[in-house]
DNA sequence: TATCTACGCC
């Protein structure tokens, strides 16, 4: 359960009397072994023997006897190099294990007592305190080199840049420090690109590895499992599985063989783009390679049975795990309540909760930000209160996880109001709100039932003494949390829980809140939130449930003030424009396409759905084949299937117009539709609600509303069928064809390219 | 000369 992984000690340098030591040092407590240490100190052999000592217990866990073994060494030591060498090494120790404080402890004590300062206790003290994350500390000790006329070498900066991954830095950041490094004449070796390889995974910065990779060869620098690992974990968080599987692919050639990292890093990478099955298929790869399982694999696939709600799966990969010695932890417990909670099944997850505080296992953040999510969004508000308490109770911090999490929660419910009450709270307590608190708040636009503005003209949060918060107060029904729990989160649960979910104030709709976006995206702007295309989408999909045109074009033609790229496309298309429009639309769908396939779907299924909610469905059906060719959906569409599970309702009604003109071209080309065809709604595995089947009744009124001849298999709620030449049939019909025709309501009627857009629809069908 | 590198859960 280390921070990091045991060090493995290729050293033999330590004498069969150490191994002595280590053992009874094992199995003595505290006060035993000091009398060891004092009874073997004339048969150990100096430094080499006591690091080993120190490095093995380390290993075990047994910081405290480590310590103990130090400080011995230290003291009967004269020499100040030798007590250098065992003062970096206890810092390297400590730092494996996560304990920052004390090795920052043991650096300053070496400080002052002369035998600390030198590259290799700094090197391991920017090691520590990257590992926990600590990256301004890292940086700190960094710079304080000079200072004590130390020169970072090779393995400093190495740690430096290790630390700024594990820290998040961006990654141009982290390249002028390479730069620096490379102006002071240290050359990098395997370890630097690695780690450097290792910040561009953070961020998916595919390429950017790639590059470093072609560098690494470049310079002769050779490759090794973790080169190879860092690179696809890269690519993999890029989105890039096809990418991934080609470089996994080529690593036996270069005799490095995918070892259980490899295939935790391919499957995950699999599961996180939704090809469940190609991930499922690694992991019994793997099984047949007989490579060994550990901690992060299981829990791995088990997340994605819990994901996929396939729950006697994941029961049976604890039982094998636990089966093979290894018990669930943190992260397989919140795996499972991630997964039960998705489903709505409360009962399991408060059973788990229970269990593992039962087992000893703590919940740690993610824990308590799973549970609190899964009770408020589905609107168990006073659950949610309880373990939010209890969460506090604690002593953990809420991130802005946990707060964007609630806040979605909220806004998902259509309470936008308390929504805006946590973000609030959550700037109070110092945690910065980012694009995706931001993109909940924009999302919940519309979808709210209260007519106020709760963001002034300036884009200012208004002070928000909703009515029903004042009668909480009187009624007392804050009661619970008294006693100094001044919590106003507690407060607003309380007040949730009272109004039963707020049903009350859903039902009453007042004006379009719409234009409420431009003072929340003014907001972001003056935090120097930057918006993305989740951002884009959240709005596009407010204004696919705003009622009017004006406002919503109103919206975002403003919006071209901060962006006119994005919001000029979205404006024009729904403005009826084409020609000058699809050139700058062309653009944006070549930045789309670096995204990972859910994000550019969402940004499709949002921009389609916008378009045809305002009756510009040719406009819609052009952005919906648009993505099918630049491969947004898998396999779409053959001629005997239309896949549609991944759309959102207006890209898959658009989608039917088009599939159906497609095989009506086929027809009248003169041949013959295949026997069986379908059309696939899913059953609502992608929806908001698991089991929702929304897509499913709205593409099955738009069949019923043409008179297309499907009809509902019998045994697949989300598959409509028909035969060929009942379909061949009704497609010779007269009347079929005006039908399938779409059209937009508005069209700018000079534009001059017109008639290059009839002919790019004739051609893609 | 002691110091540095990969995978999972909101």
């Amino acid at each position: 359960m280390h921070l990091g992984r045991p060090k493995t000690s290729t050293n033999t340098r330590h004498t069969s009397i150490a191994e002595e030591v280590l053992q009874l040092a094992l199995h003595n407590g505290q006060s035993g072994l000091e009398r060891v240490l004092v009874s073997f100190e004339s048969k150990l052999c100096g430094t080499d023997d006591y690091t080993f000592l120190l490095r093995e217990l380390g290993n075990r866990g047994e910081y405290e006897k480590a310590i103990k073994c130090f400080q011995f060494a230290v003291r009967r030591e004269r020499r100040k190099t030798e007590q250098g060498k065992l003062a970096s090494s206890m810092i390297s120790i400590l730092g494996r294990l996560g304990k920052v404080e004390l090795a920052k402890g043991i650096f300053e004590t070496a400080l002052t007592e002369g035998y600390g300062n030198t590259v290799y206790a700094f090197s391991a003290l920017i090691s520590a305190f990257g590992r926990s994350g600590y990256i301004d500390e890292a940086i700190k000790v960094f710079d304080s080199m000079k200072n004590n006329g130390l020169k970072p070498n090779l393995v400093t900066y190495n740690a430096v840049i290790d630390a700024c991954g594990k820290g998040g830095v961006e990654f141009k950041r982290v390249v002028e420090i390479f730069d620096e490094m490379l102006r002071s004449g240290v050359q990098p070796d395997r370890i630097t690109f690695n780690s450097l390889l290792a910040v561009c995974s953070r961020g998916g910065l595919w390429e950017a590895a790639r590059n470093l990779f072609s560098e690494m060869v470049h310079r002769g620098i050779d490759q090794d499992i973790f080169t190879y690992n860092t690179l696809l974990d890269a690519v993999c968080k890029g989105g890039q599985m096809d990418l991934a599987f080609e470089i996994m692919a080529e690593m036996p050639t270069k005799n490095i063989l995918p070892n259980v990292v490899t295939y935790s890093t391919m499957i995950d990478g699999y599961a996180k783009a939704g090809r469940f099955d190609d991930a499922l298929n690694l992991f019994n790869e793997m099984k047949f390679l007989g490579i060994g399982l550990d901690r992060v694999s299981y829990n791995t696939v088990l997340s994605i049975y819990a994901k996929l709600g396939r729950f006697e799966e994941a029961l049976d990969i604890c039982r094998e795990m636990e089966g093979s010695g290894i018990r669930k932890d943190v992260v397989t417990y919140n795996a499972l309540l991630g997964g039960y909670g998705k489903q709505g099944k409360y009962d399991e997850v408060r059973r788990l909760f229970e269990e593992m505080k039962a087992q000893k296992v703590s919940p740690n953040l993610l824990t308590y930000s799973t549970v609190i999510d899964v009770h408020s969004k589905g609107g168990l508000y006073e659950e949610a209160m309880n373990v939010f308490r209890e969460f506090k109770q604690v002593g953990l911090k809420a991130d802005v996880v946990l707060y964007s999490a609630l806040i979605d929660a909220l806004c998902k419910n259509g309470l936008v109001e308390s929504a805006v009450s946590f973000l609030d709270e959550m700037t109070k307590e110092g945690i910065r709100p980012n694009v995706v608190t931001y993109n909940s708040i924009i999302d919940a636009f519309g979808r709210s039932a209260t007519s106020e503005c709760v963001f002034d003209a300036g884009g200012e949060i208004s002070e928000l003494q909703t009515e029903s918060s004042s009668l909480v107060i009187e009624l007392g029904i804050e009661g619970k949390a008294t006693d100094g729990e001044d919590n106003q989160i507690i407060k607003i649960f309380g007040q949730l829980a009272a109004e039963k979910g707020g049903q009350a104030k859903k039902d009453c709709r007042g004006k379009q809140e719409i234009l409420c976006i431009l003072g929340v995206f003014q907001k972001m702007h003056e935090l120097e939130i930057k918006p993305n295309v989740v951002t884009f989408s959240a709005i596009l999909n407010a204004c696919s449930r705003c009622d009017s045109f004006e406002d919503a074009s109103m919206l975002l033609e403003e919006l071209r003030l901060f962006d006119n790229q994005v919001y000029g496309v979205a404006h024009g298309l729904l403005m009826g424009c084409r020609e000058n429009v699809w050139i700058q639309a062309q653009s944006l769908f070549d930045e789309v396409k670096l995204m990972d396939s859910s994000t550019a779907s969402a940004f499709y299924n949002a921009l389609t759905d916008m378009l045809w909610h305002f009756g510009q469905k040719r406009g819609a059906q052009l952005v919906v084949l648009e993505g099918k060719r630049r491969q947004v959906w898998e396999n779409v569409w053959s001629n005997s299937c239309l896949d549609l599970h991944l759309m959102s309702s207006g890209a898959a009604r658009a989608m039917v117009h088009a599939w159906l003109l497609n095989i009506r071209s086929i027809v009248f080309e003169g041949h013959e539709l295949p026997k069986l065809l379908s059309i696939l709604t899913g059953w609502g595995k992608h929806s908001k609600v698991v089991g929702d089947g929304a897509l499913r009744r709205t593409v099955e009124s738009l069949l019923t509303g043409m008179g297309a001849p499907f009809q509902l298999a019998k045994c697949n709620l989300g598959r409509f069928v028909s035969t060929g030449p009942v379909v061949t049939a009704w497609l010779r019909e007269s009347g079929t064809l005006k039908l399938l025709v779409l059209h937009d309501d508005r069209t700018q009627s000079e534009n001059a390219g017109f008639g290059q857009i009839s002919n790019l629809q004739t051609l893609t069908l």
